[in-house]
DNA sequence: TATTCCGATAGTGAC
DNA sequence: GTCACTATCGGAATGAG
């Protein structure tokens, strides 16, 4: 997951993300576009929050988390200064920030941060169980699943027999309720939490379901996606005898043997092998 | 321990000592003086054998042991055909081959060969019951543990203290039976099996105590010449009840914790920091 | 289960 | 315990006056 980008400007220049897709008109926010071009996920970042003035309360704290490891911290930046991170933050609102994972490990890859001290530094067991709190994060949790969709409809269309049949029937001017369905990009974003997150603050992942990345590096990156240490948010609150709240159930999830999450094909302990078949099963996938 | 030069003469090239002793005459050295300079260990080589005519009848089994595993009868290339490897054979007897190992795991490190295929067929528990070829390995063995000597003297003379203060005395004039002694380099060169060796030719290392080479890259590469999986020839015949005969004795020494040799140090698995370390032991030695 | 660097460990292939 | 190659596994540091 996410590290963040601390105070260092130049981590937004670093974005791995930024390559692939730069458009310069698509700029249609409400305020200035900026001087160099934006992609499309920073089109859909909403009007920024003023920073609140750096307040000698909220430092204390952290840089003395940051002193012992300043890594498990990191996601608070985005949370107190979202505005720092222009080519991160996607969405701003009352009770949450969204934000690019800055190690993506599928093709699209975001981290929704509720901004209520109260809940961020509980782990997720906890604070779902505030009932208010949980359904807030289903709800914006699935809209910032239809930006992940969006994205990723963005960069597989071009390939998606899909998307091609219906733009076909579209270009023959067939009716509009005639149309084939496009494809239901929404249907493979998944929206969930880890159960032993490493990063202090509560995160949401929003992850496209290819794990299609060259950031996907380690044992642990697969499985801690495609195993039940992956917890659907939409399982929230979980029974209290539900497995996956013990913790040698998920330390053993994580040393699984790897199955890929689509033929379910099982490949052991062979990492190298799984992330070529990944690369097949992306191609084929694209395609769907 | 050496792999063989196979049949590939471009090996001979490839050797790791070519470096510093690159000569493309000595294979005619019974004949003309070679034009460049030859190192110690090539002065020291005995007129070669006449090659007996390649015949089907030693090629045959040979070849059908390399299509099994060619390095296992590796050795026994130099044993057939010494004359073909004249930058590693340092001397032929009626009785052995001694030849510079392919990969030396210090300084100075030397194989010796019976020729005998009774024995060396045999592993070295066996072969050595034979107490008249046992009575001739060690006399063998220790001729050339003085060559080995000799190398290495000539290697380490230049940083020797106490051979500096034999060679300034002769310098001065000191009368010769008062001289103080040189350094005993055969004290430094040892005389051993492998417990369990990979190769399946017999073979006696004569090796230098440093463990300083280049070649020495994994962890039973030290243990073997450094635990009691190293068995001096010296100890031969061993007692029926020698807990080195054990096979899981000899499996527990080559996973044992690092010890320098020297300082007797310990590194536990740390093989990075016993290199390190074997080098400053290596400099400190050399000026003894 | 943050990443990255380094190094130890394990399996294979060699004709 | 042959070597050399690849890859997996495992620990430690990570900031910064």
């Amino acid at each position: 997951m996410a590290e963040a980008a601390e105070d260092r400007e130049d981590l937004v220049e670093d974005s791995p993300d930024v390559a692939h897709d730069r458009d310069p008109q698509t700029s249609t926010s409400q305020t200035a576009p900026d001087k160099k071009k934006r992609n499309a996920f920073a089109e859909l970042m909403s009007p920024k929050l003023k920073a609140p003035k750096s307040d000698a309360s909220d430092k204390k704290p952290r840089r003395s988390l940051k002193s012992l490891s300043p890594w498990k911290g990191a996601l608070l930046d985005y949370i107190k200064h979202p505005e720092r991170f222009p080519n991160e933050v996607l969405r701003v609102t009352p009770n949450t920030v969204l934000v690019k994972d800055g190690f993506p490990k599928a093709t699209v890859h975001l981290l929704l941060l509720p901004r209520s001290p109260k809940h961020y530094d509980l782990h997720p067991h906890e604070s779902f169980k505030d009932l208010e709190f949980l359904a807030m994060m289903k709800e914006e949790a699935a809209s910032a699943a239809k930006i992940a969709a969006a994205e990723l409809g963005r960069q597989l269309s071009p390939f998606s027999a899909t998307s091609k049949a219906r733009n076909d029937a579209m270009d023959a001017g067939v009716p509009y309720d005639e149309l084939p369905p496009g494809r239901d990009y929404l249907s493979d974003i998944r929206i969930g939490i880890h159960a032993h997150p490493s990063m202090a603050h509560l995160h949401v992942h929003i992850i496209s379901r290819d794990m299609h990345s060259d950031r996907l590096k380690h044992r642990k990156h697969y499985n801690s996606f495609n195993t039940s240490f992956f917890i659907p948010v939409a399982d929230y609150p979980l029974a209290e005898d539900d497995e996956r709240l013990r913790t040698s159930f998920q330390n053993a999830n994580l040393s699984k043997d790897f199955v890929c999450w689509r033929c379910k094909k099982v490949f052991g302990n062979r990492f190298a092998e799984l992330k070529h078949h990944l690369d097949e099963e992306f191609e084929s996938w694209k395609k769907e």
